[in-house]
DNA sequence: TATTTTTTGTTGTATGTGCAACAAAATTGG
DNA sequence: CCAATTTTGTTGCACATACAACAAAAAATA
């Protein structure tokens, strides 16, 4: 069922245009709403391991990161044991645009899910996970710049 | 259940990172190869509906388009009857290269669905489907300029 | 048929994304 | 403690992405 990958990126990337455009009021350009949230929630939290949670490159993270710093969004802070770390923090601003960027996720998981019964969006948050704990493994492992082995594919062509 | 969407976008922009480092020995550069897949699937489609297919902005199709046919893997053909158009075509080249793109993905499946009983696979590959064909309105309702209503919403923050 | 609207494709501009390469602090291992 | 490795962050460059604006053909409507 090769399907199923195709059916999540089309998802993925129509929700994410959805969003883009949403927040484009909100002076969030795009991608911007998926680092801040997760500022919100994990005050404190370094870049690096955004990038992790987000599945997104180190680079592309400290460049939204510096953006969302200069539009006000969230600051940096220095650590005083580690002086190679910056913690995040969401500022005023960003804490007030949190609740907005929520309330459309809210609306496009409702959207998406409409016709779900109670069971069936279990099922799938609990699939869903269990598929992102497996690629998650891959990824980190291909990131580091292994090279993947096709030998226990299935060859369902 | 807003974690549904962040896990979902996790495993996308994960396995597509996987896929866009894997086929760069190809000569295919970020992207393309979901469009080449869909050109060899579909000869003859048009850029316009391969754009929605595979939930895309226009103009990035077309320039990932004209980059695949730069690059030797697809051709574009005018029609006989509608002057407007360009059918898609692969190439030999193109033709090549997508057992290669099939069995990647063949292999990001199976590497995502380890642990998953065939009845749980076709579970998901349902309740995705069911998914995208909800999200696929709003995509659609929202390119065209429209703005969506939150009012329905369940809110569940 | 003539006019309007829709479809399809392109280009300009701005910005996101990610690899390579670098640097400095922290950690690990001898 | 010192050297090697890992972690964390940055910048240069190349390229993807998408909105706005335009153009031309086709389709719809009057």
């Amino acid at each position: 069922m090769n399907e199923i990958l195709r059916e999540l990126g089309m998802i993925a990337r129509a929700l994410d245009s959805i969003s883009n455009i949403e927040f484009k009021e909100y002076d969030l350009t795009k991608g911007q709403y998926l680092y801040l949230v997760r500022v919100c929630e994990n005050p404190g939290i370094i870049q690096e391991k955004l990038a992790e949670m987000i599945k997104v490159d180190r680079t592309t993270a400290a460049r939204a990161l510096k953006k969302l710093e200069i539009n006000g969004f969230i600051e940096k802070k220095n650590d005083q044991k580690n002086k190679k770390i910056k913690k995040l923090f969401p500022t005023e601003k960003g804490l007030n645009v949190y609740p907005i960027i929520r309330r459309e996720n809210d609306y496009s998981s409702t959207v998406a899910l409409v016709g779900f019964s109670e069971t069936e969006e279990e099922t799938i948050c609990n699939l869903l996970r269990r598929m992102r704990e497996n690629v998650e493994k891959d990824w980190d492992f291909v990131k580091k710049g292994n090279k993947r082995n096709y030998l226990l594919c299935k060859g369902e062509t």
